[in-house]
DNA sequence: ATGAGCTATATGCACTACACATTTAGGGGG
DNA sequence: CCCCCTAAATGTGTAGTGCATATAGCTCAT
């Protein structure tokens, strides 16, 4: 378990085949956001818990927040803690919660997608 | 219907939200190779035909081609046609399939993702 | 016979999300 | 005092992609 980042991933050498999705880590935050407000360090460990991402790059998702309020998604809140630094908390928005149906509608099709991928080779290799 | 690149796609303007799973059309591309021996100009058609991609851009089917041919899972050769210009023709090696299935795990991994997210979302919209 | 359109392959260029690393800073414990 | 944890942010490089363009052979209508 990676102590480094205390993300809970692995972060092995990538295995040659990997197909990440590209932006489903935003639609991951604004989904856990969703669910309750959250701020950045341990939404990363919640990627690993619920099962959507494996390994995932605290930069990244700093970035993603940030771009995700410029949106319009998500907003911000500095919320001072009892005991260490400062978090930013952020909770979603009507406009983000429209966005995570939209989301959604991405992901079935890209379930589609694989589904045909994974139907047509067993086809192949049933043959 | 894209009548510009004959990809039978209709390149709408990209959604707000759209989750392109990065290498899924080097896979697909091994995978329709690995079905029948074909060529870069109808692979891209094929591609819609199956369901596995809605709209592909020419050129990143070339160049996939020779990316996968780099690394020794497909071989080329050119096939003088009929009518009209050659074609530099694909198949398979046994590199390739091995391939191919770690790319199923990792599409396999990609839908315990998309599923985890639905659920999770699902939960999140009742409660 | 010539130009338009189709088939076919290939390259140029710019963008963007991500991987990996580093920086800054507050707080607690040995 | 140093180390580690929590917390946020930035810097840098890159790989896969989207969009455009170049080249060339062949067919068919005007």
């Amino acid at each position: 378990m990676c102590a480094k980042h205390s993300c809970g991933g692995h972060h092995s050498k990538d295995h040659p085949c990997n197909c990440k999705m590209r932006g489903f880590l935003q639609a991951c935050l604004l989904l856990l956001v969703a669910r309750s407000e959250g701020y950045g360090y341990t939404l990363l460990q919640d990627l690993n818990n619920f099962g959507l991402m494996q390994q995932s790059d605290i930069g990244a998702v700093y970035r993603n927040l940030r771009s995700l309020e410029d949106a319009g998604h998500i907003v911000s809140e500095w919320q001072d803690s009892e005991s260490g630094p400062e978090k930013r908390v952020y909770r979603i928005t009507s406009a983000g919660r429209h966005r995570l149906l939209q989301w959604k509608e991405a992901l079935l099709e890209n379930r589609r997608q694989i589904d045909s991928f994974l139907t047509l080779l067993e086809n192949s290799v049933s043959q």
